[in-house]
DNA sequence: CGATTAACGAAACGGATCGTCTCGTATCGT
DNA sequence: ACGATACGAGACGATCCGTTTCGTTAATCG
């Protein structure tokens, strides 16, 4: 932890990208650094998570191993595994948001947490998310950035179409606008998350969303 | 991992309890296992937590350390960090289920949910959970573990509520009983596991129970 | 009481990984 | 050509794991 010579002169994917003008500075002196060898150490993290193996057995030395790479080179882009791994997962995770607005409040949100379950099914996204989830869960400083850049967005985009229902009175006003969230939510992030053994069926995200429009309570 | 020469005589908190007649058999020869040990062990582990550690943080020989033990006195009883978190979990959730059958299906529910929130609101649960869950998501056999001594008993009291429901006609009986379960509970895991900064205030439970049984959708 | 048996604290060991650093080489701009 | 920087390879100290040894302590058995 105690200060480098490893200088980190700028990192491409944003892990901490820098706010101010500090793009269009003229192209750094030295030799570039290769965009191949980027994609290789992504690559080969998630083809080392393919295997299904546990967080410790993701070792930055393996890593290397794997894309061919000295630790020196990845170190010089990431300041740590962690790091790494959210970029890795941004690779995966650069699908758009589904559109919302056009129909019925019901089909956005059922488009909105089919788009979560979409996350379950693929075996190499699942693999990723639950590590990631596992490694973010202990440390404050990444489950910040973890949450800014991909909670985040979801939950908004999962906001506005409640508010829309509310607007438009196809939804009670009356319920706490983080908690309808995380009735719809609730129910997939925790099949998707917490226990993988779970079923996926296409037809879940309806059954969940007409579920909690309905209610359970027997008319 | 390859086979060594502790051998682990018995394991008093069960982490892999022998299932056949071994407990009737008399005394051990030898000096007895501290029991004042067993105990500094778990209650090191715990303090180690209230810290806020990050997972890497709990080290084996940290927990010596806090315990005033040597490290081959924790190998002799639990064989890894894991399991001694398993074991260090169960010493905080031994608190019984609350009693259901008796009124309410409704008020049953939110018994139910309240016994997790509180678990939420401990500091000290809480991160202890939070850990646990982490290191669970990466090693399967524990998971398996995890799951069959906290989780099945609680989806078993919950089914029971909600099979109840169905028979007197109370709930809707063509839900999934399993979708069902997560409606209810999702919301509430999702808020004390995956984003432990969102708060639990008392009447959490009621409002997610009332939600799901009467629906968001304005009448 | 004395012998036996096993747990205890302390400490050392080999192995693995981390994050840093140093080489020699390759590739860019000037 | 020359300086600057990235590259692969690998050595380095530090840390932790899980095992093992050592001398001591606490219980049972004869």
């Amino acid at each position: 932890m105690k200060g480098g010579t490893v200088t980190v002169r700028d990192t491409p994917t944003g892990w901490n990208s820098e706010p101010a003008g500090a793009e269009p500075r003229g192209r750094p002196r030295g030799r570039p650094r290769s965009e191949a060898v980027e994609q290789a150490i992504l690559e080969g993290v998630l083809r080392l998570l393919e295997g299904g193996g546990t967080l410790s057995s993701l070792t930055v030395e393996g890593i290397a191993k794997a894309a061919g790479v000295g630790k020196a080179t990845i170190y010089r882009r990431w300041p740590g595994k962690e790091a790494l791994l959210l970029d890795a997962l941004a690779t995966l995770d650069n699908d758009p948001l589904p559109e919302t607005g056009s129909g019925s409040v019901r089909d956005d949100l059922v488009r909105l947490i089919e788009f979560v379950r979409q996350r379950g099914v693929s075996k190499r996204e699942s693999e990723l998310l639950r590590l990631v989830t596992s490694e973010v869960m202990c440390h404050p400083d990444l489950s910040q950035q973890y949450h800014d850049r991909f909670i985040a967005p979801r939950r908004e985009a999962l906001r506005q179409v409640l508010v829309r229902g509310i607007d438009s009175g196809e939804l009670r006003d009356d319920i706490d606008l983080e908690l309808l969230g995380d009735l719809f939510a609730g129910p997939m992030l925790m099949r998707t998350v917490l226990h993988q053994w779970a079923a996926l069926p296409e037809d879940l995200p309806e059954r969940i969303v007409d579920a909690v429009l309905d209610g359970v309570r027997k008319k």
